[in-house]
DNA sequence: TTGAAAGCGTTACCAT
DNA sequence: ATGGTAACGCTTTCAA
């Protein structure tokens, strides 16, 4: 069933019905309630490939993705789930792109057959083909992430220096002198993922100003590979008293690992990171940490992306977040200070 | 650019553009060539509106799950980027719809606009209505989950009701003889979720086969309701020696409770459950548990969905999975026992 | 082996 | 306020 068969059993034309429908027309009452009731009756909605073909508007963002294999990390959930919410909200729907590069096929087609009006990208890197790609053709889309040079794009991201130097702080106002540092895997950290750069970046000269003794340790996304990194710290400097983590899968192995090396959290090792909140909530001592608002982060996406897409010419825009540390249970003065 | 500009430029018809990209009518290997270095040149890729309006085929599969506001857990993220990868092999793309009812507008979008070719249901609740009406339009579907009377519909599942027996017997073999159920909360057993009733028939068949004397919990998703959970089973009988859980996202917070009552596990409380494994292996020690395969699992239902959509009269097939424990460490013999 | 043209189901412009 | 009709970009039947 068409709109034509609407428009028959109405008794008005296919344009009118369209107008009734779009509102993008005047429409009288009458005729408006007559189309109406056969749309209720035949339960009619309207063909979306169609209604695509003739306005050129597919109402359906991508959300492209690295494909992770099986090492998907919880704050990646958060981010989809609240993309495809806030979508829903705004009547977008959201195709799914496993695509880390530029190249991936998956990728091409979102862009080249025009499948989607625009896209939401994650896991961003600080030199990233894809974004540069998507600029180029002024593609409207916005990344959850932000690139070495993000001006002229659209983005929501985390001040992950700032948030790392923030835990570095905290770790070194408990007094805290040697401290290890749990990045992303380095294979992220060489394709040039901008949370493990950033990160990265935080730490090294948070650590410098406070004049700390540190180690920086690369660490698979997870468990196994958590607790291997935590024995290799306290194998490479014993002395070791706190980490701080961008490594949100492994964290439930370093605190294995910890428990295994007899260490107490936080009596004699304190952990912080920057994590998930609700994944911060499910370790043991709870992880004091600056919770990723994962959630709004992903709303804020879309926001933007609709306002973007409403209003092609709109200069870029930008939100840096940077939530503060949550104090829960994982930290304390190091071991016989204060 | 369309397909008549690639025609133009070739020299020939569209037709025989459209017949050179399909392969579906033989082309001289000299126009061929020439077609596709101009293709090649202009970066041509067809629409996808357009080619779903003529032929009728989206090349995207819909994924409906339910809207969970800020709950999601971790099994459903595995399910949710198997599919999209299984389906990115197969060159489909995914459409994400938030939909937990049938009169979802997100779903009835998929549905009535013809967005998808077909769809996957995650979360099937027993009685399920999105299963019925997709079953009455005869719209090709697999779901991941068996509803209460499965017969006609295409469906990968997990055999909850064993799984849990056996973590039941696996118990009382170890001499446990107070063991208490904690399901997911109440509100998805009234809803009807599957794994809910089936893995509480299962704990109820088993523990009555055992005589233990049991405890049956409902627990919201998330650690704070699995400490508070924990404190309960604890109130109502002291003498609780194990649980077995079937909510993954409460499993940090169960444990955490237990470390506060100072239960030691395995020593005096042994848990165990059915959870994805990449959750059991981060929590320590290391839960012994029945691995939901959601990755296999996902990948199964892609497949079966592409049987179906490639042959539509098949008969209805499924997949029913019943993994076995995988002994990790957090079960022993009852204390005093051994 | 190829071309012409009729759809596919909408939208939106041009009339009236 | 409404109707007719030409797009939109592709696939596929019919002809040659």
């Amino acid at each position: 069933m068409n709109i034509g068969e609407i428009a028959r059993r109405a008794g008005v034309s296919r344009s009118t019905v369209s107008y009734a429908l779009s509102g993008k027309r005047p429409v009288s009452e009458d005729t408006r309630r007559k189309i109406q009731r056969v749309i209720d009756e035949l339960g009619y909605r309207p063909n979306a490939s169609a209604r695509a073909l003739a306005n050129g508007r597919t109402s359906t963002i991508g959300l492209v993705f690295p494909p992770a294999g099986n090492h998907y990390t919880g704050m990646q959930l958060d981010f989809i789930g609240s993309v495809a919410e806030a979508a829903a909200a705004y009547d977008y729907d959201v195709l799914l792109s496993p695509s880390g590069a530029d190249s991936d096929r998956s990728f091409q087609r979102l862009l080249g057959e025009r499948r989607v009006d625009g896209a939401i990208l994650m896991e961003i890197r600080l030199e990233d083909d894809r974004v540069d790609h998507l600029a180029e053709l002024d593609f409207p889309s916005v990344t959850i992430g932000r690139t070495a040079r993000p001006g002229g794009v659209w983005w929501v991201g985390l001040d992950h220096t700032a948030l790392v130097e923030a835990c570095v702080h905290h770790l070194a106002d408990l007094g805290h002198r040697r401290v290890a540092f749990v990045n992303r895997p380095e294979q992220l950290l060489r394709a040039g993922y901008e949370s493990a750069h950033r990160g990265l970046d935080g730490f090294t000269k948070a650590a410098a100003e406070r004049g700390l003794t540190v180690g920086m340790y690369n660490c698979g996304d997870d468990a196994a590979s958590g607790q291997t990194c935590l024995e290799r710290i306290l194998h490479d400097d014993p002395a070791t008293t706190a980490l701080v983590t961008l490594n949100e899968a492994a964290l439930g192995g370093l605190y294995r690992g910890l428990a295994k090396a007899g260490r107490h959290v936080p009596r004699d090792f304190s952990v912080t990171g920057v994590v998930a909140g609700r994944w911060a909530e499910t370790v043991t001592p709870q992880l004091t940490a600056a919770d990723v608002p994962a959630e709004e982060m992903g709303r804020l996406a879309v926001d933007l992306l609709v306002e973007r897409l409403d209003n092609p010419h709109a200069p870029a825009r930008h939100h840096l977040l940077a939530p503060p540390i949550s104090l829960r249970a994982s930290t304390g003065p190091v071991f016989g200070t204060s």
